[in-house]
RNA sequence: GCCGGGGUGGCGGAAUUGGUAGACGCGCGGGACUUAAAAUCCCGUGGUAGCAAUAUCGUGCGGGUUCGAUUCCCGCCCUCGGCACCA
């Protein structure tokens, strides 16, 4: 018996596919419905496909083989997210120019990935670094730009003032440059932003999407909107005269106005170099200069001792004139909101905590209601007890729930619901506050002080100022010859290539510098999936009509981290693009898939430890099928696994007895328990699958194969096995199904059925317990009546022993699934 | 710290979503074949007690709801992902 070969088996199905272009999707083609199965495009690093990618290709083009046998065209592209700040780092290092090495490691990734055997359409392949498809990006950049969602704002970023130069946050370690170690600080930098806030209400409403609900969770959070009221404060000077300054704070609170004993600005709010007071501007400057060390995280950490310092200036609570000082404090930041807080601490945690070390003044103002007893008392008896109660309570921290409003004049009384609305109306009317809607979310900061990225197609002119370059005359080039060195100004590479910033102003001829700064990568990646179809387009970034029929995405699948930026990038990048007319639809991808991660030993495979496993040395040895059937058998495709260098050869043997079993044309005679067996299988391998769960439909068909070496097989089972293996082992069904005389290819063969009716048993087993814990189990036959069934449960003796002598309470039959006997 | 996952045998995991905990596989132990080894095949395999039937404990920890909890609720611990310039 010839034993499996699985490197020369998928070496023959590999040349047969690219020779007859069976990957190569008919866009075009009506006659079936069209599926587009996309993966998150790798970035082509020197590490080339890792087992991350293979866990992250091979299973998704396992669900795309399997829609193609379900009757659908399917479209599975792949590209190269390939700009970005690796490939830049690396030419630094090695002097090896990223368009080189690039290159170099997409042909290597381009040659792995055919060995995956994956059904990838080859001729739409999509470079972002490449001119043809960057040329777009900018043109995208433009629609924003003409439509007001982009803008120039300064900045901060981390700037080493050791290397004089830009870092990216993952060349901070713990507040230091990885290169030189010297204290990292911030620098403000006039950047371009994407104005993602305005799509934040439309990013909320995922109607139709059938995406993993944690993952919807998550983008709510991140967008964090929260509805409350803005209140003007004006500032004053310690003696209560007002400034004519005036600072507007954000608060989902305004119920407890009337207990705000402070204000709290962010140290880099604009008010606070204009308030501060001679006696304590020394203060103010040391503790702005320790906060652009700090980061957000550590800054938004509730565990961090609370601190700041007084400016000197007052602000006057509008809603009863007390004049209540203003403070500079690094837990409120400048990005959300409006960068500054009324701070109330007896009903905000932080606030509370940053009161007690400042001592400054707590002033309960919300307690408990207690509506029936208060009836029947005084208001003024009903307030002071509630006081009394509320002030025991802030001996240990900050109230922070809803209840009653009290020390509050006029709204005393009140619920918390009811005062918001009252409150917010009566300063409305005074013009010191309105209802107002707030986001986390920030806007997107597109610019990068980088070589290898999108050049931002943007000139400015002496006269005409900040000009457009025209759409016709993209791409603006990304030019070759540029020393990458850090130059100490801050300023992107690109600035040292004369011929790249000078240039005409497009509007009147003059002379014109080009920006210099190049897009955030993820830019590129947000629109990637629209290009696709159209990848060799020359003269339009998409083709309306293969637009049309091929977009959305109908299956996504890629890594949870891309959870909260990427996929919310792309969302809006498709709504803007929707509302401009050129596209028809707001949601990119309608079906989310995440994978899940593989460990080794449990822990993250990293260079630095040296637990990376290779995929190419496994490859060669087993072969392609066998590695990625392992990879999917390793545990449910969203929880990811740990890998084992010995559990392969748990899938190389079932690959070998399966071949076995389907090469012998030995067949049984009695075909009803085969067929019942193979009937089974289809249904839970097909259930699985739809669910993403291979492990599990793995686990299946393994369990056929070992009935069926143990039972025999017949002709009819053996072609529906070769079918059910064929999406998760390409190359070894490919070979069997040319075995049994099938017509190339298997993926051309429908999916197989399978029948309800052969899928009921006559008799099934059930478990017996008395209170609760299993004491037996007893066969009967599928129809059989709920007293016969006590009757035969109670006959077991095991069971007999547990209820003899004791009483019966309650006798729980839940049909089909168990009998249990309540005794006493 | 905040947001979102996860925790089940020696290991990866399964469990029809409240109903026999540990399917399938790895590993391990024993046996067959072999001069021997590998490969292959057969048997066993959560802990404890027992020759066994069986009993008892057992799904991160502590409580709760229920006839019954890996599954639901409350409080902890650990761990992974993200936190806006890695992609």
């Amino acid at each position: 018996m010839p034993l499996y070969d699985p490197v020369a088996t998928e070496k023959k199905w590999q040349k047969k596919w690219t020779e007859t272009q069976i990957h190569r999707t008919d866009l075009d083609s009506t006659s079936k419905p069209k599926y587009y199965n996309l993966v998150m495009f790798p970035y082509p690093s020197g590490d080339k496909l890792h087992i991350g990618h293979w866990y992250n290709f091979a299973p998704a083009d396992s669900w795309g083989r399997y829609m193609r046998m379900k009757g659908y065209n399917v479209f599975e592209p792949q590209g190269y997210d390939s700009f970005g700040l690796p490939a830049e780092n690396y030419a630094i290092k090695h002097g090896v120019h990223p368009t080189i090495s690039i290159a170099d490691n997409i042909g290597h990734m381009r040659k792995q990935l055919t060995e995956m055997g994956a059904m990838y359409d080859f001729s739409r392949e999509v470079v972002t670094s490449d001119p043809i498809y960057y040329r777009w990006t900018q043109w995208i950049f433009l629609q924003l730009y003409k439509n007001g969602l982009a803008y120039k704002k300064k900045a901060p970023v981390n700037w080493c003032p050791s290397c004089q130069t830009v870092l990216a946050n993952e060349q901070v370690e713990d507040g230091h440059c990885e290169r030189c170690k010297h204290e990292v600080t911030k620098k403000d930098l006039t950047q371009w932003f994407f104005n993602i806030r305005k799509y934040a209400e439309k990013l909320l409403n995922f109607e139709g999407l059938d995406w993993p609900e944690k993952t919807k969770l998550m983008q709510r959070h991140w967008i964090g909107k929260s509805t409350g009221s803005e209140i003007t404060f004006e500032l004053a000077d310690s003696e209560g005269n007002t400034t004519g300054n005036k600072v507007n704070v954000f608060t989902t609170r305004i119920d407890t106005l009337f207990g705000a004993t402070y204000v709290v600005l962010a140290p880099e709010h604009d008010m606070v170099p204009k308030i501060t007071s001679d006696k304590h501007i020394e203060n103010v400057k040391d503790y702005m200069e320790k906060a652009r060390h700090a980061t957000d995280i550590d800054r938004s950490s509730t565990e961090r001792p609370k601190t700041g310092v007084e400016t000197g200036a007052y602000a006057i609570n509008p809603v009863n004139g007390k004049l209540i000082p203003v403070w500079i404090a690094d837990y409120v930041l400048i990005t959300y909101g409006t960068g500054a807080v009324m701070a109330v601490p007896a009903h905000d945690e932080r606030d509370h905590a940053f009161a007690v070390k400042y001592g400054l003044p707590i002033m309960p103002v919300i307690a408990h209601g207690h509506d029936d007893e208060r009836s029947h008392k005084s208001k003024e008896v009903a307030e002071a007890e509630l006081i009394i109660e509320v002030s025991k309570i802030l001996e240990k921290g900050a109230f922070t729930e809803d209840g009653v409003l009290v020390n509050s004049e006029g709204f005393s009384g009140m619920t918390s619901e009811d005062a918001r609305v009252k409150i917010t109306e009566y300063l409305k009317e005074k013009g010191y506050a309105d209802f107002n809607i707030n986001y986390k979310l920030r806007d997107w900061l597109v610019s990068r002080q980088r070589y290898w990225g999108t050049p931002i197609p943007i000139v400015y002119c002496e006269k005409c100022g900040e000009v457009p370059v025209p759409e016709e005359d993209l791409p603006v080039e990304l030019p070759r010859d540029v020393d990458f060195t850090p130059k100490g100004d801050g300023k992107s590479p690109l600035n040292t290539v004369p011929s790249f910033v000078h240039t005409k102003c497009p509007d009147c001829g003059g002379p014109a510098t080009r920006e210099v700064d190049t897009m955030d990568t993820f830019v590129d990646s947000s629109w990637y999936f629209l290009r696709y179809p159209s990848a060799n387009l020359k003269d339009s970034p998409f083709d309306p009509e293969l637009t049309k029929k091929w977009l959305p995405v109908d299956m996504y699948v890629g890594g949870p981290e891309h959870a909260c930026m990427h996929l919310l990038y792309a969302r809006f990048f498709t709504m803007v693009l929707r509302d401009l007319g050129h596209i028809g639809f707001d949601e990119p991808f309608k079906r989310l898939i995440h994978q899940g991660m593989i460990t080794k030993d449990g822990a993250k495979m990293s260079k630095s430890k040296g637990n990376v496993v290779s995929p190419d040395a496994f490859v060669e040895k087993y072969g392609s099928d066998v590695f990625r059937m392992y990879l999917m058998f390793m545990g449910p495709f969203s929880d990811g696994g740990d890998w084992n260098d010995q559990g392969i050869t748990g899938i190389a043997r079932f690959v070998e007895k399966l071949y076995l079993l389907a090469k012998s044309n030995e067949f049984t005679t009695d075909k009803t328990a085969i067929t019942k067996a193979i009937n089974k299988t289809v249904k839970k391998v097909t259930e699985d699958i739809e669910k993403f769960h291979f492990n599990t439909a793995i686990s299946a068909l393994m369990e056929f194969v070992n009935f069926a070496n143990k039972n025999g097989i017949d002709e009819e089972s053996r072609r529906r096995l070769i079918l059910l293996i064929a999406p998760l082992a390409p190359h070894l069904a490919e070979e069997l199904w040319e075995h049994v005389g099938g017509k190339f290819s298997v993926f051309d063969q429908q999916w197989p059925e399978y029948y309800e009716a052969l899928l009921a048993e006559d008799t099934f087993l059930l478990p017996v317990q008395v209170n609760g814990r299993l004491r037996g189990q007893i066969e009967v036959p599928a129809d059989a009546a709920k007293e016969d069934i006590l009757a035969k449960a109670r006959a077991v003796d095991n069971v007999a022993k547990f209820l003899d002598g004791n009483k019966v309470l309650k006798e729980i039959y839940v049909p089909g699934r168990m009998v249990n006997f309540v005794v006493a």
